[in-house]
RNA sequence: GCCUGAGUGGUGGAAUGGUAGACACGAAGGACUUAAAAUCCUUUGGUCAGUGAUGGCUGUGCGGGUUCAAGUCCCGCCUCAGGUACCA
């Protein structure tokens, strides 16, 4: 009976549609058990080959912890807000809405068609008003609480009120823009817009001034996680530093926690130290310089206290606010025009040109160890945000001050014994101390320790940590997003009451900017407050969606919460997230934080959100090409390519099989090819290849739907994980999917005696007892590893066997079937109904492996000599080790390669091997 | 520069410190067939010797080391991929 792939897929996803089988509810009799893909961005390109690796796996796991017993929450939704639906609709008018709801319907009909066990009634999309009502929720909790540093946790502003109101701000130690001390008599005077002004210095959600990623050609600010080297990460475009006011997230106050809390979670150590480079901590102290001739002071951050001796002038942000206080009236034209110069340059331009610049402010510091004076300069490579934007310059110990103190002619004065600073800096923290008073002879550690010591009795300094991580820019000047619930009264900004979530997402006429250059909200009509108070014209990021999704997903029509108290408490968090590693970065900073702000709300269980987290890798196009003899239409087979000139042309991979071109699909491709003429090997045309990104451009991108017309879902889910390890990237490389769609065939027939079934009730033999329980012993194991391509391996031997023994035997194929059924589950179906069952497989009990099948009663002993195998000897399984060596060595081999010698030892490994040294 | 991975046949890849190359693709040869498809069988890291069974040498990016034994552990490099970057 042949395999009808197409028949018996079709037959099973509507079963499972039919039946509810994936339908999850609480059941408290059950453990859970959470698994979660990162949901995708509903693209207008559809799903390539490369999307549903992650998918696979992550239902091969849900799947086998069903079969466990397990109640198994596996969901799916889309991060459907986004700018490419966006900038569709400025191009062609159409709502990003039925853009987008197209290209969701497209990724669920390919979905469906892999087979995949997503309970759809749970289905979220980040754009429906019954979703981002709860992310509207969660930005008014934000904006109503601030965080206390002293109790680690966000509390309520009301709180905070009733704190200024008894004692004013003096004991607060809150993460908190700076702000200046008032007393409670003072707070009750200043009136509610100066109130409400310094709220908003504490809030978690707050709105500020700050140094934004502006993309010009976007027309909106971006988060750090979404540029790169100066370009925006979508679309590539140029990013440029402004002071803008906008929307901003406290993430920086949960920095510590975010770092914490990765030494408890199961993530690979490169995606957790992604993590801790993003956030960045440091140790060091910040201190206190006073400003020659006047009493001002300016702060700087070091990390090397120990080197102040050495300091020899001081550097300056050009956006620090030090430098209108310092400048003198003679350097201020000098001044303004560098400022000017650097403004003028993008970020990029910056961070490529390493050329030293800078310029002097006329004033002079004061080194509080030396008492010298110094002077002060202004240059770009003190960045504005990190530290206080102003640093004590150490030429002689930092490479970015010693190539300053060159080009500027500065004393560099050497502090460590022994150390050549006369070409280049001596960065490394080690040594004995020079230089350098009261630590003259000391180690560089000692010196740190000591350094802050006196900097602290002094008064000089504190000791400080400080952090890289910063606070999520938060507003986006676009249309297709959550608009903010905030209104403005008096210029002030309010949150709407709960009861009007959600605010809905206007119409307008355009997708783009007022003519007074508002974001495209401006264009709505009535976009204001019954009352008539206008509301916000910003729209929140791509990341606001998708930082607590997986919350939702527990609760996914809960009007009354954005998840009730008692399904998160059993349903926890997720136990396994499965996506790729670009979220590093963003999504997974985000939505730890966000989990942490709900947790201290005491409305979750848990405080970090993913418990195990896996990458799986890339896939990679695989190109091929075809090589044109150059100013002809002639092409010539890979190896003969050298005896012409030629040029590699890509060409569509679909027509390519095994590297052979079908070269009449290939006239037919594209009109210029029509005529075109070949030279071919051994009557054959053989395309070269290489790996690169899977894109339109390479004509290398594969459509799982095409795999599965021509193969089945159960192949592509099969060959997907054959490919190799799930965490590595790999080519996508059609080439060997015929051998797993082989083995299925293989199996299949095992079932079968020509064309009807037989499936016997003998029992089984030793052997293929052996062979059943060896393969669930390594499938299982496999699973838990996630090693799916040994699995399938395990598999495909285990078939292999099956077949040379003829094995038709019901109590071998059913348990293979139901072990199976998470790889493949559309014929693990039609074999277990073969089998006389009447429910789905998907809830028979998962088989489980007896030692006692495995046990061998003869073990094969290579024997080796000085480490080389030489030969191998059959002996009992229970031989013992001395007797394993009296018949190794009495062997009439080993008389061969002792060449006479007395063995200078003998090892024995039970079960393992024997090695004669000689 | 720094951080994290990875380098094994023609290809994808396998291997708790214990016979390197499982499994699969491809290739070559054969069986079945009028033929093709499908299926099945044999061979397949390199190299040398032998008619042959077989045997020798060599081989996991490079150079050292630890060990009875190293693809695997340690030290030093090289190459590739990803992340990050004037972070004081």
């Amino acid at each position: 009976m042949e395999y009808n792939f197409k028949e018996i897929e079709q037959k099973w996803q509507s079963y499972w549609k039919n039946n509810a089988i994936y339908h999850v509810e609480i059941d408290n009799n059950r453990p859970k058990y959470y698994v979660l893909d990162m949901f995708p961005y509903p693209s207008g390109a559809g799903l390539h080959v490369g999307h549903p690796l992650g998918y696979i796996a992550s239902d091969i796991f849900s799947r086998y912890k069903r079969l466990q017993g397990f109640n198994v929450l596996h969901p799916m939704g889309y991060d459907a807000y986004g700018l490419p639906a966006e900038q569709y609709a400025i191009q062609t008018g159409q709502h990003p809405e039925i853009t987008t709801f197209n290209n969701i319907n497209r990724y669920r009909e390919q979905m469906d068609k892999i087979g995949f066990c997503y309970d759809w009634k749970r289905e979220v999309r980040t754009c429906d008003p019954e979703y981002y009502k709860w992310t509207q929720w969660a930005f008014i909790q934000m904006f109503d609480h601030w965080y206390n540093k002293k109790e680690d946790i966000a509390r309520p502003i009301s709180q905070l009120i009733e704190i200024f109101n008894e004692q004013g701000n003096a004991q607060v130690t809150a993460a908190s823009a700076d702000t200046t001390i008032f007393t409670a008599d003072e707070w009750k005077n200043m009136g509610e817009k100066k109130q409400r002004d310094i709220l908003m210095n504490y809030r978690i959600a707050y709105k500020a001034d700050t140094m934004v990623n502006w993309c010009p050609k976007l027309g909106t600010v971006l988060a750090n996680d979404e540029v790169s080297e100066g370009l925006s990460i979508r679309g590539g475009y140029p990013v440029e530093q402004k002071v803008m006011s906008q929307w901003c997230l406290r993430v920086s106050a949960y920095a510590q926690r975010l770092l914490d809390g990765l030494d408890k979670i199961d993530w690979t150590e490169s995606l957790k130290e992604t993590q801790r480079n993003w956030i960045g901590r440091s140790e060091g102290a910040e201190m206190k310089f006073k400003i020659a001739n006047s009493d001002k002071y300016m702060n700087v951050f070091t990390t090397r206290a120990d080197t102040t001796f050495g300091v020899t002038f001081m550097v300056l942000a050009p956006e620090s606010e030090y430098v209108a206080e310092v400048t003198t009236d003679e350097q201020k034209n000098a001044v303004n025009e560098y400022i000017d110069a650097v403004k003028r340059r993008t970020e990029r331009e910056r961070i490529a040109d390493k050329k030293v610049t800078g310029v002097f402010s006329g004033a002079y510091a004061i080194n509080p160890f030396t008492n010298e004076q110094i002077p002060i300069f202004i240059s770009d490579y003190v960045l504005a945000g990190y530290g206080t934007g102003a640093i004590m310059a150490v030429p002689a110990h930092d490479s970015r001050d010693y190539a300053f103190a060159k080009h500027f002619n500065l004393p560099i004065i050497p502090l460590i014994e022994g150390c050549d600073v006369s070409k280049e800096s001596y960065d490394a923290k080690e040594g004995i101390m020079m230089n350098s008073g009261f630590m003259t002879g000391l180690s560089v550690k000692d010196a740190i320790t000591t350094a802050k010591k006196y900097i602290t009795e002094k008064g000089i300094g504190k000791v400080k940590i400080n952090y890289r991580l910063r606070d999520a820019i938060f507003s986006r000047q676009r249309y297709w997003g959550e608009p903010f619930p905030i209104y403005y009264k008096d210029g002030q900004p309010y949150t709407l009451d709960e009861t009007c979530l959600p605010l809905e997402l206007p119409e307008i006429d355009k997708y783009l900017p007022t003519e007074t250059g508002e974001p495209p909200l401006g264009r709505a009509k009535n976009w204001q407050t019954k009352d008539g108070y206008p509301l916000e014209l910003n729209t929140m990021p791509g990341f606001a969606g998708s930082s607590a999704y997986y919350l939702r997903y527990m609760d996914p029509h809960n009007d009354k919460a954005l998840v009730n108290k008692d399904v998160n408490l059993y349903w926890k968090n997720v136990d396994l997230y499965i996506g790729g590693t670009e979220h590093a970065t963003g999504h997974l900073i985000y939505s730890r934080f966000w989990n942490k702000f709900l947790f201290d709300l005491g409305l979750i269980c848990k405080d970090e959100p993913f418990e195990k987290l896996i990458n799986q890798g890339m896939i990679q196009g695989r190109s091929n090409f075809v090589y044109r003899i150059i100013g002809t239409n002639k092409y010539v087979s890979y190896n003969l390519k050298d005896k012409y000139e030629t040029q590699g042309i890509h060409v569509n991979v679909n027509i390519v099989s095994n590297d052979i071109l079908d070269i009449e699909a290939f006239k037919n491709w594209m009109p210029e090819y029509k005529d075109a003429e070949f030279v071919l090997e051994d009557g054959k045309y053989i395309c070269g290849w290489a790996v690169e990104k899977m894109s339109k451009s390479m004509f290398n991108v594969v459509n799982p739907d095409d795999i599965i017309k021509k193969y089945g879902a159960d192949t592509l889910r099969l060959y997907e994980m054959f490919l190799g390890p799930l965490e590595q990237s790999k080519p996508w490389d059609t080439n060997g999917i015929d051998g797993v769609h082989r083995f299925l065939k293989k199996f299949w027939g095992l079932f079968f005696n020509g064309e009807s079934v037989a499936i016997s009730d003998v029992e089984p033999t030793a052997e293929e007892l052996k062979s059943l329980h060896k393969t669930i012993k390594k499938i299982t194991s496999d699973i838990e590893h996630f090693s799916y391509n040994t699995s399938v391996s395990a598999f495909m031997i285990c078939v292999n066997e099956l077949s040379q023994m003829k094995c038709n035997k019901r109590m071998i194929l059913e348990p293979l079937t139901i072990l199976i059924a998470p790889f493949a589950p559309h014929i693990a179906e039609e074999m277990y109904s073969m089998l006389g069952h009447k429910t789905s497989v998907c809830d028979a009990k998962y088989p489980e492996y007896d030692d006692k099948f495995l046990i061998e009663s003869k073990v094969k002993y290579p024997i080796s000599f000085n480490g080389k195998v030489r030969f191998t000897i059959e002996l009992p399984a229970d031989t013992d080790k001395a007797e394993v060596e009296r018949i190794a060595l009495s062997d009439s081999q080993t008389e061969k390669y002792t060449e006479g010698k007395t063995p200078k030892k003998v090892i024995v490994v039970s079960g393992k091997i024997v090695n004669i040294v000689l």
